[in-house]
Formats: C-alpha cells, sequence, structure tokens
DNA sequence: GCGACATTCTATATCGTTATAGAACGATCG
DNA sequence: CGATCGTTCTATAACGATATAGAATGTCGC
C-alpha cells in the first residue's frame, strides 16, 4: 500500500523545493504563478493532505484549543461546548475536550495532559476558582498555555475571566420574590465555595437587608449530585417554618428543587415559589415554566472565545482582563404572591 | 527565558542517551536499575513533560480519538459525549470534538481536519447514514482512521456500528398506545432519512399493522429545528381528525409535541397522549412525566469504545461488527386511555 | 578459554513540516 | 555599467520524540 504523500511528494512532482510548496500550502511567503500552479496540480493529483502534527511540532502553534468543563452531560456546560465549537470551527481551531467531574485531582490530570499536547489556549470552568492558578504556580515547569476563566474563578489571579453578574442577578430574582410577598426565602446550591456561588448568595443577602429580613437567610447545600441537593432542601420543606420560596442557584438545584417541592405533596407556585438559574429549551416544556436566571451563554463563548485570540496573538504581558456579562431574571409561572397558611395565621 | 526541557535534556543530565531515557518514560524496552533511577531524577529536576506532538509524529500514534456529533447541546449527544470522555480518560486517550449541526458540507470539513490531525479513531454520529462512507470512498487519500457509528448509519459498509434496537423500542411504545385504546397515532420526527429514524418507523407501522390499523399511519416530518417540528405536529393537532396520540422520534421532537399540544389548549394525556424518545435528568420534572423509549447511552458509549479500541489494537481487515442494544418503554405519565371525543361518538 | 546468548545501552536516522539564511534572477537607478 | 533592490526560490537544519540496528557487557555452558 502506498504512503501518504508529503510535501516533498508534491514538490518533486511539481518539480520545486519543498519549501516552496509548502508556502503555497500555507501562504506564508509569496509564491509565482507558475510554481503554485503547478504545486496545486500536484497536490490534487497526489491527494496531498497536511499533516497538522507535523506542523504543529515544527511551528509551535498546534491550533488545538482545551476545553475543561466539570460535566458535558449539564446542560449548561453543554450548550457552552456547543457554542464554543462553532466558534473555534469558524477559526480553524479544533477543541480538545476534557472533563474534571468536579474533581480536582482529575481536574490537574486533564489539564496536564492537554498542555502535554501543546495546546494552543484553554478555555475552562475549573472544578475551583484557583485550581487553574494553583496548577500553574505549582508545577511551574508545565507549560500552561493562555487560559481564560469562564464562569467560575473570577478575577483569579493571571487568569483572563468570562461570566455573568451574578450578584445582580441574584438580588433582581430575590428582589422579584420579595415583591411578591416572600419572607421566608432559601437558598439551594451544591457549595459555597465557588466566586460565582458566593456572588450569588451576596446578592440574595442584599436583596434581604434591603427588605428588613436579614436575618431570614437560609443557605441549604446539598453537594454536586441531584440526589444529596433534593435531600438538603426537602429537610427544609419538612420543618414547621418551611420556606415559602426557594432559589435554586444552578440548574441542577432547580431540579431538584422542583422534585423535592412536589415529594413534599406542595404546589408551585401556590405553596412554594422556586426560582432557578440558568436556561435552556427543555425548560419550556416544565409546568409551571419555571422562573429563571438566565446567563448569556454565547456571549460567554464569544467573548472567551475573542479574550483567548487576543491573548494567544498578541503579548503575554498584558494585564488580565475580565469581563462580567449582564444575568436575565425571566420571570415566568413558578414564582406567584405567598399564600398566607394557617400557621402563620396563628402566629400573626 | 529557559526553554521547556526536552528528552535530550535529562539524558544528559541523568547521563544516559536519549533514547534510554525515552525508554524510561514510556516503558517500550527494559532499562536496568541505576539508568532508571538517574533517569527519573534528572525528570524530577528538570521538570520534563514528554511533548506528545513529537511523540505522536514519531511514533505514528496520536492518542487521540475524534468525536463527531451533529449538536452538543442536545441532551442525548450531550450524555453520549460525556460518557465516551469518561471512557477516554480511563483509557489515557483525548478526545478532539468537532460537531456537524446537522450540516454535511459543514461535516466534511471537520472530519477532515480531524484525519488531518492523525486521530488514532473515529466515533461519530454522522449527519447522514453514508455520510463517512461518502468521504472515504470519495477522497481515497484521506486517510480516515478506524471509526465506529453511534446512532447513525447502522449497518453501513466497512464501519462498526453501535445503536439501540429502535424497530423494537417503537413497537413496544405504539403497541403501548394502541392497548390504550388509541387508533389515531401520529409520529413526529426531523425526517425519514436516517436508518434509526426507518426503524423507529417501521416499528410503528408493524403494531399499526398488528392492530388492523395499517391505514392509519400520520407521519409529520420538520426538520430539526424546534419550531419547525411544532409547527408540523400543530397543524395536524387543528386537523378534525386530530390524532389521540403523539409518538415523538426524537427527543427535540418530543419538547416540540408537548409545546404544541398545549398551545392548542389541549391536555396531556386527557386529549392527547405523547411518547417520546430518549430520556434524561430534566424529563423528570415535566408533569406529566413523559412517557420515553431510552436508548441506552452510557452502553452505546462503552461499547461503542471497545469496539474503536479493538479496531485499533487489531488487524484493520477485521469484518465490521454491529452492536444493537435494547431500548426500553419507560411508561410514565403522559400517556392515558383514549378518551371518546363527540367526534368520534357521532361517527360510531 | 571461547562461543552463544541475554541484557542493557547508544548512535543515528527518521516522522512531515516549516524557519532560516541566503542564492539566483531580473529590474531599477544613478 | 555596477550597485542596489525586490522577488522568487532552494538547501538545510531544526521541532522533540522514538524505531532501528547494532555495540558493549555480563553470564553461562562446555
Amino acid at each position: 500500500m502506498r504512503n501518504t504523500p508529503t510535501i516533498r511528494d508534491v514538490a518533486r512532482r511539481a518539480g520545486v523545493s519543498a519549501a516552496t510548496a509548502s508556502n503555497v500550502v500555507n501562504g506564508k511567503r509569496p509564491v509565482g504563478e507558475a510554481s503554485r500552479k503547478a504545486v496545486n496540480e500536484a497536490i490534487a493529483e497526489l491527494g496531498y493532505r497536511l499533516n497538522s502534527l507535523a506542523s504543529a511540532l515544527r511551528g509551535r502553534r498546534s491550533r488545538l484549543i482545551g476545553i475543561l468543563v466539570p460535566d458535558v452531560a449539564n446542560p449548561f456546560f453543554a450548550s457552552l461546548v456547543h457554542s464554543i465549537e462553532i466558534e473555534a470551527a469558524r477559526s480553524d481551531y479544533e477543541l480538545v475536550l476534557v472533563t474534571s467531574g468536579e474533581d480536582k485531582a482529575v481536574e490537574r490530570r486533564r489539564v496536564e495532559a492537554l498542555a502535554d499536547r501543546q495546546i494552543d489556549g484553554l478555555l475552562a470552568v475549573p472544578a475551583g476558582d484557583d485550581s487553574l492558578g494553583a496548577l500553574r504556580d505549582g508545577a511551574p515547569s508545565l507549560a500552561l498555555p493562555p487560559a481564560v476563566l469562564i464562569d467560575r474563578g473570577f478575577g483569579a489571579a493571571g487568569f483572563d475571566c468570562v461570566g455573568a453578574d451574578c450578584a445582580a442577578g441574584a438580588l433582581a430574582a430575590t428582589r422579584h420574590l420579595i415583591g411578591l410577598g416572600h419572607r421566608d426565602i432559601a437558598v439551594l446550591s451544591h457549595s459555597t465555595e465557588l466566586a460565582n456561588i458566593e456572588a450569588r448568595i451576596a446578592g440574595y443577602r442584599r436583596a434581604l437587608d434591603e427588605a428588613g429580613l436579614s436575618g431570614r437567610a437560609r443557605i441549604c447545600v446539598g453537594g454536586h449530585q441531584l440526589e444529596g441537593l433534593r435531600g438538603a432542601i426537602e429537610q427544609e420543606l419538612h420543618r414547621a417554618d418551611r420556606p415559602t420560596a426557594i432559589f435554586a442557584l444552578t440548574n441542577v438545584s432547580a431540579l431538584a428543587a422542583i422534585k423535592a417541592v412536589r415529594a413534599c405533596g406542595l404546589d408551585i407556585p401556590g405553596d412554594v415559589s422556586v426560582v432557578g438559574f440558568d436556561d435552556f429549551d427543555w425548560m419550556s416544556a416544565l409546568r409551571p415554566y419555571l422562573t429563571t436566571v438566565a446567563q448569556p451563554v454565547e456571549e460567554f463563548a464569544s467573548s472567551a472565545w475573542r479574550l483567548l485570540m487576543q491573548r494567544i496573538g498578541g503579548e503575554p504581558s498584558a494585564a488580565s482582563r475580565a469581563i462580567e456579562l449582564p444575568c436575565h431574571l425571566k420571570i415566568r409561572e413558578s414564582t406567584g404572591p405567598v399564600r398566607v397558611r394557617l400557621r402563620a395565621v396563628a402566629e400573626g
């Protein structure tokens, strides 16, 4: 079987040097009309294809971008990856996808593998705000390429970041609930150790403060699994002074909240109002249609891509930038006016 | 700034040849105790990291697997990618992800890019059953690596395939509807030009035949976009002899069906029963909880990975294999007994 | 003591491309 | 006409790893 043709085969057939043939292929330097034609014919005749591996090795540019997310099956990350892949295709890059499963040890191994592959850049939703920083500082010989953090690690030293103004989003959502008369609003989240979650909690607290409800904050934490989250909020719902509204800080939390409320035999929004985070197609099939804080996923992708391309192209010493995009509170059907309960009446 | 150390730097520092250092790193050949220790120390001291690009070029093995799906934002493909990524990490491979958006021209360009990157194998949900076959036969000089088709292209010549027994799944789903008394069951799908969709339709037809309902088949086609699908089925629902049940052949179709039924002011399952395809977390938040034909996505991933690894490791001449895994009809709340309508009474 | 053999190691060429430096050539100009 | 310049091209040496062939060394049997 004939080997796949190389640029030298093309050059020989076209009667030019390998360098000239290469220049026809990648247009780095001008080539005369006659040579170009001969080379292009030889390419067509031989069915020549560039070997990107060799090109990347010699040129120190792989046109490969690493993308790290905790979990591609999560619709938020899935649509993020989707939007980024479209950007990549448009710019003639390919994505190497790795996932961490929210495990920092796994994340570390996967990012090392990416770096060893000489990716030109990294787009990451890290498992922890500082996990990539720790990796960079802990292993200086690991040549971590330019990276843009998305959704998490906002403001981490030495990284460009793209995220949403979560505090504002959470503030709006909580104000909305307070406006409907809710005074017992529980928050549900996987953890409180990420900057974006902290910001959401800060927004929530601010809204409570504004309404003189400072003492009433309730924060339920349930881990990354649906079942844990559901258990955490269900426990809260079983209390005599159960919340009349739940603000779920992630899409998985929102799902957990919905299931928990129903499992308790309660109605949304009759007994308990629910506000979620993120927004995607399947939410529109829910009844009631979920009120939610939507993040601009496509803008995350395009901004992050733009920052990364600038970083790859430009001088690496430029100060790191952070882009904060607005959230949109989408008021739908899962939130309603608080209903006076018997117990509440007895109290009042 | 010091350059990143190479295997030669390691070798020099350890006082051995580059070949020996390389053999310590990748264990291809045995190395004596003393040399191994010296090399490992040098690696630690220099912080040496293997350059996978160079290794792949020389060794003609990139440990890169291409993965092609139409749309990562679709939860079915997202969880497929997720499961495959976990397999890849376990086997020390990385995935290069590309998407086609169901566009064969885009698909072609993206797969060519993958091939040029010297991927060792390809896992693909192609836009058309034969689109990869056409690519392979149409451009013989494009060195397409071993490929396993998933979900689509079942039985395509020269490819290993993994899919579900869609005919059986559709048969079970349609029988279930017929058992509930439905006689006017419409099918909703993006197109009828894919083997897996054809199989679903065949299963549907078979169930109708069994029940003597052969003439009653109604097949609505609405394209890949949600709006088109919704329009197609809504039109059907506006007819006087509207269907009492809808069998949506894909998850997007199911979403479209749900929205259409509601937009018509009809109740699920009171007025119209709905059966979907695929299954994932967010479906459980739907009320009514969707009756659906679930495909074993994780088994798709593990089987496809196994086939691909065997194909990469073994002789490439082995006959191509197809694995058909069972679907599971999950009967939930969106299907119920047919309700006699006024018009139907007048007719009967 | 000598050949046969296994083990451990090394020197070199190579994977396919492109960066680099400079050669060859004609055109332009004083 | 010689110097200068720009264009087009080529030869060569990388990029960083490993496959290959064979050298060095030690072990064993006879």
